[in-house]
DNA sequence: CAGTGAGCGAGCTTCCGCTTGACTT
């Protein structure tokens, strides 16, 4: 029989360590969180000292029963929820819950291999309170942010419902990137582009080296060019690289299925779920770029095999973000011979494919190109025609990840005073471009570089903003516009007016009336809430309890303080004024 | 006389982060 109980927050991790520890391991997992503060209430003793209550929560009920027998009958009970600040509050949850002696050890790993999970059993501590207490500082904080502001907001502005300190900060995102986009004037400006051929009948793409602001510019060049001489007049080649990104993480996982698969954040979140469910990829809710070495060494011998020596590069790489918790590896498969799942949903293959990749090329070389430049002089002219050539010389790991072959542009061997012909001009007049509306995908990221939310969320967070009818998305069709165009035909300077299509916009979020109303009255009246670095603030905050030991409650009571004035304050102005607001 | 509608009052909403399925749109 089992005399050792090791606790761990997911199932599916549950499932693989128990494999690997053997017969005299349980392995139970405690889904997430166990306890928090009541649902209705706001659950914390102000006035004595920020004292939270917390509850064991509805949907946790069975578990914490089933955990209680789990430990009656253990001899030895291991916490081992993930090193980071909530995993060390579900620790501790954990103890209280379970009534376990405060010297109960407390493992941690940060990859799921065999080699981390038997080394972290050797060595155990116990649960750090320090953090604890940064967490209980995050979790009161948010309370306190979302349970004051939201009913003075049921009071002033109708249709709002909610504030908080991430969600307020995302909504005025995608308000403040509105306003930029109505307020955007478009300028025209003029650019050309052309093919030449040389004598034996070689074809260059060239564009010119400078855009006109007017017409009337445009069509003066274009006249003087039926009577121009074009000649070349320098040849540079240089040579380049291209190195691959690092393996995914939640944020970029998002980002590229988005981009290269047309999934919205929840169903990549989904589909990951399964894949990790299943065992064929590890954990996808993750801030870390780590591989495990045993990955590294994996994906290694697969690339000597597959594509030889030269293609393979072994690299570590490291996060920027200071606000990374990293308590898992990157997201990976979990084997790495095994490059395609058949038999599976469409999807999903076409996701671990994706992650496949990824994870392989991170471990193989640059890819080597050479770089070449044309320039053509026009001889009655100072402008000049530019061509940009661009030839693979070596794929490294472009082999397996973002290879597009029409990238390759060959430029015909050139040499200095080549005489050119034109055979096709084009002057067309093109439009600037207000900042492009976020998709779900782009929002994550920019929430992700800011310090805001974390990889659990970001999938809750798009579709919290839309549920509340904040945000909405969009697809819309563009409105046809003309466009001046300038053409040289038969030896003739050709104008036209064509028309195109702008503006049409795919799955782009926008936000709704209330929206607006909201974010202006969150601005004007806790600034310091929707403040961008709002978060990053208290981050550091949380740090000095977690290292420094700094009472939770004395960051708790310095930031409640001038809050809550301004709770009172904002109570005292009448409707009609934020209804006047726009 | 029956049906309509104005007006009033009561009850409700809410945060972020950690996990999964179950269960509706």
């Amino acid at each position: 029989m089992a005399k050792n109980l090791v606790i761990v927050e997911s199932p599916a991790k549950a499932k693989t360590i128990e494999k690997f520890l053997g017969k005299d391991y349980t392995v139970k997992s405690s889904i997430g969180h166990i306890r928090d503060m009541p649902k209705k209430d706001m659950g914390i003793d102000i006035e004595n000292n920020f004292q939270p209550s917390y509850v064991v929560s509805a949907d946790k009920k069975k578990v914490v029963a089933d955990l209680r027998k789990s430990v009656k009958t253990a001899d030895q009970v291991y916490l081992a929820t993930d090193e980071d600040r909530e995993g060390e509050a579900i620790a501790w949850h954990l103890l209280e819950t379970l009534n376990l002696p405060k010297d109960t050890p407390r493992i941690v790993f940060h990859e799921i291999t065999k080699g981390a999970i038997t080394e972290a059993i050797t060595s155990p501590r116990t649960v750090d309170y320090q953090v604890v207490d940064a967490q209980q500082a995050r979790r009161v904080i948010d309370r306190l942010v979302g349970f004051e502001i939201s009913p003075v907001l049921w009071r002033k502005i109708s249709g709002a419902r909610s504030a908080g300190r991430v969600q307020s900060p995302v909504v005025r995102l995608v308000v403040e990137r509105e306003r930029e986009i109505t307020k955007h004037t478009t300028q025209s400006i003029y650019k050309v582009k052309a093919e030449l051929v040389n004598d034996n009948g070689e074809v260059v793409d060239v564009k010119l080296s400078k855009d006109f602001d007017s017409k009337d510019e445009a069509v003066v060049f274009t006249t003087a060019l039926l009577d121009a001489k074009l000649s070349v007049s320098a040849i540079e080649k240089k040579p380049s690289k291209r190195s691959p990104k690092p393996p995914f993480i939640t944020s970029t996982l998002q980002q590229e299925a988005s981009q290269k698969l047309g999934f919205s954040v929840k169903q990549t979140m989904t589909l990951a779920q399964g894949l990790y469910r299943e065992g064929s990829i590890t954990y996808m809710r993750t801030d870390s770029f780590t591989l495990s070495e045993t990955a590294i060494e994996a994906a290694g011998a697969v690339i000597e095999k597959t594509y030889g020596s030269d293609y393979h590069q072994v690299r570590r790489y490291k996060t920027k973000d200071a606000g990374a918790q990293e308590a898992h590896e990157a997201i990976r498969p979990t084997d790495l011979t095994r490059p395609e799942i058949y038999g599976l949903e469409d999807q999903a293959a076409k996701l671990y494919a994706l992650i496949y990749k990824r994870t392989l090329a991170s471990q193989m070389s640059d890819a080597k190109l050479q770089r070449t430049q044309i320039k053509t002089n026009i001889s009655n002219r100072d402008e000049t025609f530019v061509a940009n050539g661009e030839i693979l010389v070596f794929p490294g790991f472009l082999s397996v990840y973002d290879y597009l072959s029409s990238d390759d542009k060959l430029l015909p061997d050139l040499s200095q005073g080549d005489e050119l012909t034109l055979v096709n001009f084009a002057a067309r007049e093109s439009f600037s471009r207000a900042k492009p509306r976020y998709t779900e995908a782009s929002l994550v990221k920019k929430i992700e570089e800011m310090g805001i939310g974390r990889p659990s969320t970001f999938a809750t967070m798009v579709s919290t903003v839309q549920d509340r009818n904040y945000v909405t998305k969009e697809t819309r069709e563009g409105v046809e516009r003309a466009f001046q165009l300038i053409e040289i035909n038969e030896g003739k300077v050709e104008q036209s007016e064509p028309i195109e299509n702008a503006g049409a916009e795919k799955n782009k979020l926008f936000p709704t009336s209330v929206a607006y109303l909201l974010t202006d009255f969150l601005v004007k009246h806790f600034g310091d809430i929707v403040d961008y670095k709002f978060t990053a603030n208290l981050e550091t905050d949380f740090d000095t309890i977690a290292n420094q030991g700094v009472v939770w409650q004395s960051v708790v009571k310095e930031f409640y303080g001038p809050f809550h004035a301004k709770i009172e304050a904002a109570d005292d102005i009448s409707r009609e004024e934020t209804h006047g607001m726009r």
